[in-house]
RNA sequence: CGGGGUGUGGCCUAGCGGCAAGGCACGUGCUUUGGGAGCACGAGAUCGUGGGUUCGAAUCCCACCGCCCCGACCA
């Protein structure tokens, strides 16, 4: 039940995932609705949080020897049809500029979808031999897909990005890169955001439009419902040959060069909410966490505001005194509201603890500290918490990861017939591992008639034989079946 | 794009043909501060937009737009 008469009550997310969902992000001030449908704006809190993912996926990808480069936003009109399955597959989510300076252009403009086509353009003069080769670039940028329905930073129509675009001299090469890429977004998912992902490979029909294989990494939601984290594509030689990319090799003959591309997306920021959140609101990763702790000072009279003070120096001060936790987030909450007010206000932004430092805590030396994730409470000497406090920020985040995963275990069936899987659907949802037979229709099949889709094909999902869900003909393995956003 | 819902100060809602109202938030002052404090004063509204009906429209009619939910499409 939301609390009446008070402002910031969310709803809680038993009654209504999606309203909750909303409510967190407008209400943490993550960000806001734009005049313009189907965009948003990305607040400071939010931004916040986008920045520390993307300043990890940053240092991951040039620690994989990636540059950051930058190409245009728009992309000729002639360029994006190229590719001929990329263009019948972003076609209809294409915005095209087709008037500037006050005229009809002679030649339409694409608002890049994704930036493929003008790269795969821009970089064959580049790329003249071998020793050209691997051409490893990154953009950060902002793309624009016109979608029918929006869902603040789940989809929206202009959104953020990373997108890595690479060219090898060899197959082999470009299939490293694209594990490379996927291990990134791995990374930065579990570890970073405390995620836990599934590596997978996209069926044909889940695919990039231009690829010739798409994998994956897929999260369970609070909901139970997935959610597509990065993906990362072989492209194969289908946008060099389009575009007329040739390098002459070692031996002497001239090739296509393979590509990849992989992007990671503001989606994460949403995701990061819906995997942690709880009916107080956001639940944050100490990494991500734009404050990791925040202190409330409680005092009555002048006297016990200064002595308040004083402790509350005096811990920054030691904390400042170590690397680690002079590196640590802490604010001071000094606004003149009461105490309780400030509990409900840092909880709704998920700060992962709270110390509250009054006059009984100064005369004794310590603070409560109260966790965010389980609102347990804790009396503290403030001088063993200043030195500990970097332990318990580690802890946290690997706690916070722990109890997704076992949410996500509590929640993934094995199923073997159609009945099964149907049912557990019905009941709560969440992941089913089943057999597929791997044809197409039988996959689409599914999604008629229940919503959900094929989200990967599990590299962790062993070998067994066993008969589709739909027709009964032999499957070789299990691929994970859930509804997703 | 189909079905449903909704739109009244920043937020939540009342009003449902006759002077736009209340709560929260906001500002000032005093008092307060260990789980959403109190009092006083104050500021803040083209009632989503455009048409129509009417002596008179937030209210009735039509159209459009936004947002939310459910579907189809998608990072």
């Amino acid at each position: 039940m939301p609390k009446e008469g008070f402002v910031t009550s969310i709803t809680h997310q038993s009654e209504n995932f999606p309203e909750w969902y909303n409510d967190v992000v407008l209400k943490a001030e993550l960000a806001d609705y734009s005049p313009v449908r189907g965009c948003m704006i990305i607040r400071p809190y939010g931004y916040a949080i986008w920045e520390s993912m993307q300043a990890e996926l940053d240092r991951l990808i040039k620690a994989t020897g990636h540059s950051n480069v930058y190409f245009p936003l728009f992309v000729p009109k002639s360029l994006l049809e190229k590719e001929a399955e990329h263009v019948e597959g972003f076609n209809p989510q294409v915005a095209w500029v087709t008037h500037a300076g006050g005229k009809a252009l002679d030649e339409w403009l694409a608002i890049r979808p994704t930036s493929e086509a003008i790269i795969a353009d821009s970089v064959k003069d580049w790329i003249q031999s071998y020793r050209d080769l691997p051409l490893l670039m990154n953009l950060w940028n902002n793309v624009v897909r016109w979608e029918l329905r929006t869902r603040l930073f789940l989809r929206t129509t202009e959104f953020l990005w990373q997108e890595a675009h690479t060219f090898h001299a060899t197959e082999e090469e470009a299939a490293d890169e694209v594990a490379t890429g996927l291990e990134c977004y791995r990374t930065v998912a579990e570890d970073w955001l405390g995620i836990p992902v599934i590596k997978g490979r996209k069926t044909d029909s889940e695919k990039f439009p231009g690829a010739e294989y798409t994998w994956t990494i897929e999260t369970m939601m609070r909901d139970r419902k997935a959610l597509q984290g990065g993906t990362s594509h072989m492209l194969g030689q289908n946008f060099a040959r389009a575009a007329g990319i040739e390098f002459l090799d070692r031996d002497n003959i001239r090739k296509n060069p393979y590509g990849t591309s992989w992007g990671f997306t503001t989606r994460m920021v949403g995701a990061t909410a819906m995997v942690h959140g709880d009916d107080s609101g956001l639940v944050l990763p100490p990494n991500v966490a734009p404050i990791q702790v925040v202190i409330v000072p409680i005092f009555r009279k002048d006297e016990e505001q200064a002595a308040v003070a004083e402790a509350i120096d005096r811990f920054c001060a030691m904390l400042a005194g170590t690397p680690e936790g002079k590196a640590v987030r802490v604010k001071v909450d000094w606004r003149d509201d009461s105490p309780g007010f400030k509990y409900n206000h840092w909880e709704l932004r998920g700060v992962p603890f709270r110390l509250e430092i009054g006059p009984r805590d100064v005369a004794a030396g310590q603070g409560m500290l109260v966790k965010r994730v389980d609102r347990s409470k804790e009396a503290v000497p403030l001088d063993r918490l200043a030195a500990e406090l970097p332990d318990r920020l580690r802890a946290y985040q690997v706690e916070l990861f722990k109890r997704a995963v076992d949410f996500r275990a509590a929640n993934t069936h094995a199923v073997d017939t159609y009945q099964q899987f149907k049912d557990g659907l019905d009941a709560e949802g969440g992941f089913f591992m089943a057999p597929w037979c791997g044809d197409a229709k039988c996959e689409r099949q599914v999604n008629a008639d229940t919503g959900a889709t094929i989200r990967c094909i599990p590299f962790d999902s062993p070998a067994e034989t066993g008969k589709c869900l739909v027709c009964g003909d032999s499957s070789e393995r299990r691929v994970l079946f859930a509804r997703a956003y």
